[in-house]
DNA sequence: CAATATATTCAACAAGCGTTGAATATACAA
DNA sequence: TTGTATATTCAACGCTTGTTGAATATATTG
């Protein structure tokens, strides 16, 4: 009861969309390849989420609020965690990108092809103006207020310039494109999130004090 | 004379197919928007280049052998600078780096247009694994191993991870997708690439150094 | 049960797709 | 100039696309 769910091939069409845009793009996906891989009729991913670029909004928007509460939950305990003292750029760090891990550890393949399609969409010229600001951008603002705080003599640009290059990384992980299995020759795995978060999270802090030290 | 161009419209109809693509990915575009932007018939690109994947392809090969061979000369010439002593981690990723920044100021709309096509080809999976293998792979693996020389002590996976974030860094940054625009209100430009490199290299210079410090 | 709302399929449409063979224009060699 | 190779356009093909209205099945409610 009270179950926001049409129905089981409702869901069925949005986990198949997810997965076929995650890996192709929406241009390289067709509503028939995804009513055929869901076993359900064309006319029924139109009937319940209306035209293409509807449905593609639709499977952004499912999990897009549950990750930004999440985030904003993540980032306020950690805050509170340290009630007075500063927090450290590593507990920032790590507050951020605690949802993303929790999600992966869940193993879902649905959350872990939604990540794949976050990663299409922030790398996306077209998308990424479309969809980013509704849901992520206040989220990623409150994260880089967070970091003006832990580095208070920095300048903002840098600061700027900075979580561009955390975003970069982020992205490349979620994206899956088993690069990094081809070039270490099976060492590290594009699966393997947890190895990926646990050096980001040093690496990145490490950048941040490097660029943002020294400022009058 | 010994002009490789098969004509003017030829490369007109390249330049095209590149901006469009890197903008829309390989489905988002038609071979009609090629055709109609660059004036000129649809069959002629069919006559010159064959099928849309081979027109891709040449898209990509036109300017990815240029890139290589400037990517190795800067290399092996910030190398011999150094020679017998060994070089620093920031001598290694400016020579990484710098054909890009070469590139882009060079102000041929072409290079922008052609770099924002990379990062598409970098993030997504399934022209990753077709493409990057080829022409990039090798200069990559001489780069990591100009790192592990320079981080003797360093697991080899750290390495590949720090080059994972590198490369995830780099994209975003090429992909030019105006985030940084809108999230710093102006204050940071997707288009400085000065800006962006400048920053970069202290930036995982540092990263590198605080993942991989500390071996047994 | 009947009646009604929701869910799903069927069939079809107009438009756009990549590609091709023949026709025409242009460049170049003899 | 004539002949020949290259470049370009024209017209059309068979196929796929997203979308829709009518028909049918299923669930919900009275």
């Amino acid at each position: 009861m009270s179950k926001k769910v049409k129905s089981e091939k409702s869901e069925r069409i949005l986990d198949v969309a997810e997965e076929l845009f995650a890996r192709h793009g929406y241009d390289g996906v067709t509503m028939r390849q995804i009513a055929t891989k869901a076993e359900v009729d064309v006319a029924l991913a139109s009937y319940h989420f209306g035209k293409k670029e509807d449905l593609f909004h639709a499977v952004f928007h499912r999990r897009a609020e549950i990750l930004s509460v999440s985030r904003r939950e993540v980032l306020m305990a950690s805050q509170q965690q340290t009630d007075g003292g500063k927090q450290t750029l590593e507990q920032i760090i790590e507050a951020f990108l605690l949802p993303l891990k929790l999600a992966q550890e869940s193993h879902d393949p649905g959350w872990r092809n939604y990540m794949a399609l976050l990663a299409y969409i922030m790398t996306s010229p077209v998308w990424n103006e479309v969809l980013m600001p509704d849901v992520f951008d206040k989220r990623v603002n409150e994260f880089i207020d967070a970091l003006k705080e832990a580095l208070p003599n920095a300048k903002i640009e840098d600061i700027h310039w900075c979580y561009h290059y955390v975003s970069g990384a982020l992205a490349l992980t979620l994206a899956q494109t088993g690069r990094i299995d081809r070039l270490s020759a099976g060492k590290c795995l594009s699966s393997d999130f947890d190895a990926a978060y646990n050096r980001m999270i040093p690496f990145v802090a490490a950048g941040f004090r490097e660029v943002c030290k020294a400022q009058s």
